[in-house]
DNA sequence: GTAAGTACTAACCAGGAGGTAACTTAATGA
DNA sequence: TCATTAAGTTACCTCCTGGTTAGTACTTAC
C-alpha cells in the first residue's frame, strides 16, 4: 500500500522508464525462460547443447542470440571449457539472480490467472 | 529462499507454463504500461482520449486493440457514460490489481539495472 | 577417411507487432 | 450549416521476431 511513491508524478515517470528498460532487457519469447532455466540450475554444467535440448522449442539460433544479449547485459556468464570437443558452460551471474523476483511474480500471476480464466 | 518448490522438477514445468501464460497475457510493448497507468489512476475518469494522450507514443489503434484484450482477460473494465458526446471510462478491475507485484518487480529491477549498466 | 559430437553461423522466409494517416458515427454548439 | 469532439475503425506499410534448414570449424573415435 505504498501510496505516495506510486502516485507521485515524478516518481511515476521514473517508474515508467524503469519498466520500459526492464521490458527491453527481459522481453521477448525466450529470455526469461533461459534465465529461469539457469536460475534453477545455478552452478550446474549448463552447456549449449544441454540448454538447447532442455528448453522446449528453442532453436540453436535463438539460444545463441539470446545468450549473447544476456551476457552483454551481465546477466549470464560464458565459460569455455578445454575439454574435447570444447564445451561452453553458461551460468547465471550473481547480478542475474536479481531477476528472481520478476520471475516469481510472473509465475505467481500466471498460476492465479489460469485459475481465474479457466475456472 | 524457497528451494524445494523451485528445484522440484514437477513444479518447475508448472512454473514454466505459468510464466509462458503470463508472458502471453501481459507481454508486448503496451499492455503493462496501460495497466500501470490504470493502476495508478484507479477510480479516476480514464477516458479513451485521456489515456491516449497520457501514455506517451501510443496510437489509438494500439490502445483500442490492447484495451479489448485486457478487457477480455478481465483485467480492465469498460463503462460507457451517457454524456455527449458519449465517453467511455476504463478502469482496472480488482482482479487486475493483482498485476501490481509484477509491475513492482519490473520497476525495481529496471531501476537497479540502470544503476548497474550505466554505473 | 569418415562419422559423430559440440558450438555455433548464414541464408532465407513468414507472420505479426506495431506505426501512420485517413475515415466513420453521432451529438452538440456556434 | 459547419466545425468540433469522442471513440474508435480501416487500410496500408514496415520492420523485427523468430522459425527452418544448411553449413562451418574443430576434435576425437572407429
Amino acid at each position: 500500500m505504498i501510496k505516495k511513491p506510486i502516485t507521485d508524478p515524478e516518481v511515476c515517470t521514473g517508474n515508467i522508464r524503469a519498466m520500459t528498460d526492464a521490458l527491453e532487457s527481459l522481453g521477448g519469447k525466450w529470455r526469461l525462460l533461459i534465465l529461469h532455466y539457469l536460475l534453477v540450475r545455478a552452478d550446474e554444467n549448463n552447456t549449449f547443447n544441454k540448454i538447447e535440448k532442455d528448453i522446449e522449442g528453442i532453436s540453436a539460433k535463438m539460444l545463441s542470440k539470446e545468450l549473447k544479449i544476456l551476457e552483454s547485459n551481465l546477466l549470464v556468464s560464458r565459460e569455455v571449457q578445454q575439454s574435447s570437443p570444447v564445451t561452453v558452460k553458461y551460468n547465471i551471474t550473481e547480478y542475474g539472480k536479481q531477476v528472481r523476483p520478476v520471475i516469481a511474480a510472473l509465475v505467481n500471476w500466471g498460476l492465479a490467472h489460469r485459475m481465474e480464466v479457466f475456472q
